[in-house]
DNA sequence: GACCTAATTCTAACGAAATAGAATTAGGTC
DNA sequence: GACCTAATTCTATTTCGTTAGAATTAGGTC
């Protein structure tokens, strides 16, 4: 009846996701710090969080007490391809070139950004010429 | 001490919005038929959210009782862009630019909506010369 | 090995979000 | 004007997400 646990990370758990990529394989206080420069944080809170993202399978712990050190099971790429999907899905009613076309129109992006984007396009929309180093 | 209120629209929300968007001004009555194509939900929920909705300032409410027709406050573009902002910002910390190149990389694309969004870059890319038509 | 302290677990609080039954209100109809 | 029923309000329940204090565990140090 009530709301279902999302499977996707929660903002939350972004935040320490995106700690655990800059830094790899690091301790609780490390991580404690790193989430102190945006906000102020108890170090029993961001142990519950890893701990229920340990649970979600978002993170593994490797050793014990104070010498675990924790990490991301996922890639910052899977992570943002679901929660990309999911807005795709619930925004844009599952039409990725909508929400595409969204950004190019917004004028969120640079001149730079945009030519950079094109070229982009360029190399997706040729690839059958492999890229010089490039396999498959 | 628990999670704020988000700012933007749940996803409950949004399936509502769509609703909206898609037939304007219209009844309770209406909104339901068109959730239930997807999924099984009560009138009195539909009821509920709606309240919610009301209090937040998402949609408007014209009439009283059984005359009343409900209406979005907020547009597509508007509540998208939103969405999209708090995407950026949560998942590409801020960089616009780095949403799109993981959209154009990812291959959800098809080769037409490619060459699509490249004649939109292009557009976008010179707002010098005015498009026939077009103001400022 | 006693002690300090970082790390962990246990417990709990609280608002948000989702859901819907019961009760009430109000617009039409005959 | 009595009645039907759609719409609304009131109330309640459940789980999620976020936060953190208290208690416990375990790694180093002297």
């Amino acid at each position: 009846m009530a709301r279902p646990a999302s499977v996707h990370p929660t903002d939350g758990e972004l935040e320490i996701l995106h700690v655990l990529w800059d830094k790899g394989s690091t301790g609780l206080s490390v991580i404690c710090e790193a989430l102190r420069v945006e906000r102020d944080v108890a170090t029993t809170t961001v142990a519950t969080m890893l701990r229920i993202m340990l649970d979600k399978g978002l993170v593994k712990r490797q050793g014990a007490g104070r010498a675990a050190r924790w990490s991301a099971t996922v890639t910052h790429q899977s992570a943002a391809g679901g929660l990309v999907g999911k807005l795709v899905d619930h925004v844009f009613e599952g039409a990725a070139d909508r929400l595409a076309a969204h950004l190019v129109e917004g004028g969120q992006l640079s001149r730079q950004q945009l030519s950079q984007l094109r070229k982009l396009i360029d190399q997706q929309s040729r690839p059958v010429r492999a890229k010089k180093g490039a396999q498959r």
